[in-house]
DNA sequence: ATCGATCTTGCACTCGTGTGCAATATCGAT
DNA sequence: ATCGATATTGCACACGAGTGCAAGATCGAT
């Protein structure tokens, strides 16, 4: 028979009984700034820690109109960027007494269902990395105040604050790199078709190609999923005219392509083809990928967030952190050239 | 100037008086099985609709008593097993609609002071992913109703429901498979000292080489952290007698001793030296590694753990969760003996 | 001792919702 | 039309806490 007692039968009122009290004055003990005595206080504290009392943050919530519980969206858990992200909101989150409710998202459906859930909660700003959120529904929390942040995707409809990694520039600054080292034939492979991040990464790197008055020798798409990467990568290598240098619109699927090169085709990534990717995630320095890439600092993102967070405003900010280009031996400066 | 609109000012009586009905009908029709006319439920639900009500779930969980908050600790967000748990997790919560309040903790020092902030959130429950509880605070949460479970860490005088891989079964499994196979220096690197799963995988492992009459032939502490294993892992193969064969309580530090055997020490995985590691993550199976392991599911243990919740009992319940050794070339059966 | 100024304190209302109870409305059968 | 049974409704209280206000206590100066 299992004793279900009641959540916490301290309350307050226990307290202030106990103490001899009003339950004002145990309020107002829990209360930094409120007038007590030290007296009645000293005898609150005594009788608070003898019963264990812990004060209710959902009534305080209730009345203060603030819950400090931040919602955050995730699309993506198995990119490593991601856990990064979320260990770096938690913590500086944190640090100011909020706390954080997690819910994954589809990446691709629409996941504004579960956002209304998220909202009922009254939560005190919503979080969105790498999440889909509606016009309408963006709409619907600038008019009931609270405000939203979306990390690494824009839409600009949303008219919400935004904190992308330096996406056309670093996207640029590969294809730069890979035009100047002499490579012939550099291939994309997308992210997610309608992400802001892929399309941006996408049209830095043409941009450089252009200008160096090399043409895009492939163009795959990869969806930012593993097996789908997987798949594209497949297809780019068994042209004929395979690419000699492929730029994956993140580090997650130049993974699967690594993988894909080297044990389907039994390529050496760094000599009989090049690899590069976008983020800078941990595993890209790991000797077996040695990633050239381009990197967005999850520490930094989420520092932004959390000072956007504290100065409201009412313009939408739009926020670019700068990353630099990380030429490990996936993509070699002068590589042999073929 | 920031027209900070209060929270939401649409509230079960604004919806009442635009239906021109009392608030208990409002809270009626949004409660299933409660006493309302169709009639009045139509007006209701258009007002609602009309007028964008959301009700606010957290002053409903001060009156029902459950907040339908479940707090989850998790110590480590860089070992891909744990993302891959809390995203199980939080998708079986959310099918009961539970949500997830999510906070990283130190894995190594105490996590009580965390645990109490979120215990004044009300939670209904708490999951700890290999995070501390002393026993002083499981009793108060016994106290107060709040079930606990802990995953991948014993602690049996918490007297908690804990759900684990199948640790000593895995170890001892691998322990088998080396010595059938013919390594003759086999070592250990262990994860945190006193966690319960490098304990049990060691027991196991020892167990097995016992049996077969083959010592441990090193041992090393690699704290289930990536620099502390690459460490450690430089201290095996600095040795003159190096092991053949290294079994790393996880599949994390695996990866880092990979590292360090193929970088720092110029050696083929899996010719010149066996790896084995625990957990099968999804990165266990990339050719890059093809890591030898025993599987652990995180899906598995997310939905045991939804299941305790579901059942709660005064017994503490320990599960067990069977797992198999999957066979990779880092580790391959009937090596080449040097 | 008296007065005024300052601190403390408790009352009572509030936040947004659920629900027992009694009053009222609805309905079918006679 | 009348009665009883049933369905619907609203009132009022509850959940656990914060806080303005006015009454009461404290204190210093005269």
């Amino acid at each position: 028979m299992a004793r279900r007692s009641t959540r916490s039968p301290v309350t307050a009122n226990t307290v202030a009984r106990a103490a001899g009290v009003s339950r004002s004055a145990v309020s107002r003990t829990f209360t930094p700034g409120a007038s007590v005595s030290d007296k009645t206080r000293a005898r609150v504290e005594a009788a608070a820690s003898e019963l264990g009392y812990r004060p209710n943050l959902i009534a305080r919530s209730l009345i203060n109109q603030r819950s400090n519980i931040i919602g955050l969206a995730v699309g993506y858990m198995s990119n490593q960027f991601y856990p990064s992200l979320i260990e770096a909101l938690c913590e500086r989150l944190a640090a100011q007494g909020k706390k954080v409710l997690l819910f994954p998202v589809s990446n691709t459906g629409e996941s504004d269902p579960q956002i209304e859930d998220i909202l009922r909660y009254q939560v005190d700003a919503l979080i969105l990395a790498s999440a889909r959120l509606s016009s309408r529904l963006a709409s619907e929390c600038r008019r009931i105040g609270v405000p939203v942040i979306l990390l690494n995707r824009v839409t600009l409809d949303t008219n919400c604050d935004t904190i992308c990694g330096d996406n056309e520039t670093g996207g640029h600054a590969i294809g730069q790199f890979l035009a100047a080292n002499g490579y012939q034939r550099p291939a994309f492979m997308a992210g997610l078709a309608d992400s802001s991040t892929s399309r941006d990464r996408e049209r830095g790197f043409k941009r450089a190609l252009d200008a160096a008055g090399l043409p895009l020798h492939a163009r795959e798409q990869g969806d930012y999923d593993f097996s789908s990467a997987q798949d594209a990568m497949r297809r780019l290598l068994a042209r004929p005219d395979r690419p000699d240098a492929v730029f994956c619109a993140n580090d997650h699927m130049a993974f699967a392509a690594h993988e894909i090169a080297q044990q389907a085709f039994g390529l050496k990534v760094g000599r009989d083809i090049a690899l590069v990717g976008f983020d800078d995630v941990e595993m890209a320095s790991w000797p077996s990928f040695a990633l050239t890439t381009y990197s967005q600092s999850s520490e930094t993102m989420a520092r932004l967030a959390v000072e956007l967070l504290e100065q409201e405003s009412d313009e939408p900010r739009h926020i670019n952190i700068p990353g630099e280009l990380i030429v490990r031996s996936s993509a070699p400066a002068c590589p042999d050239l073929r």
